[in-house]
DNA sequence: CGGCATCCAGGACGATACTG
DNA sequence: CAGTATCGTCCTGGATGCCG
């Protein structure tokens, strides 16, 4: 085991980054926010506490162009305009939770890690 | 269905941003690196094209801080520094491939969704 | 209400050069 | 070999303000 690692192991692979970052820190609260159905704009505010609306406008607009929502505007007043998950951004929907769920699970671990790992530092100094 | 949303719905998630970024975009290539063994500072550079020994060092710190990776040096010449998963660091193997899975698997709908996308765009110009 | 434009601060990351 | 130090750049994302 431990073959030496193969220098294009990632050649394929490179847009791993598309995923864990889709569009930036919003983009997993936001499919979380749509898993349940559609969306306003505003709606989605309100659990991304503090988000500006040009970042919800920006991260919107990324996941849009990337197929992953759908926006609706109705020709209204006052405007109203819906964001959906499409089809394939409710597939994306799994492994993120599965993600989500290991931070649930192992933030303590990670918590402490750290705490123990400064503590460590914190003596050397 | 659509509930309106918790305004708290993140409020014991706001970590996620340390799953889908634990420490940046080398992370994620980072424990698929390690996956199958230990692996020295230089072995580690050569999959990870072109990454700086500044940023893989920093990553690799960031990591063992929050335990995923354990770090042994050997005090012989030349140096040698092998780095490891932890057994917290496994755990998060899983998921994560999980979600390189759905990467690799729907690349193509996300290139076709942002050609579609940029292709409408242009039209409107 | 939805969302775009502008300005700006901070952090992540790369390039290069240098130590134990 | 395994880093560290310094510098510079790019990008994310927040603040503010204007428009349909």
């Amino acid at each position: 085991m431990t073959r030496p690692l193969e220098p294009d192991m990632f050649a394929g692979c490179a847009p791993v980054r598309p995923l864990i970052q889709i569009g930036g820190k919003w983009t997993v609260k936001i499919i979380a926010c749509l898993a349940e159905g559609p969306r306003r704009f505003s709606e989605l505010q309100v659990p991304l506490r503090g988000i500006t609306p040009k970042t919800l406008a920006a991260s919107l607009r990324s996941m849009e162009r990337d197929g992953l929502v759908s926006r609706t505007a109705y020709a209204e007043n006052p405007p109203r305009v819906e964001y959906e998950l499409t089809s394939l951004g409710r597939t994306l929907f799994r492994p993120l939770a599965a993600a989500c769920e290991w931070t649930s699970a192992h933030l303590p671990d990670l918590i402490a890690a750290r705490a123990t790992h400064d503590a460590g530092a914190a003596l050397s100094t």
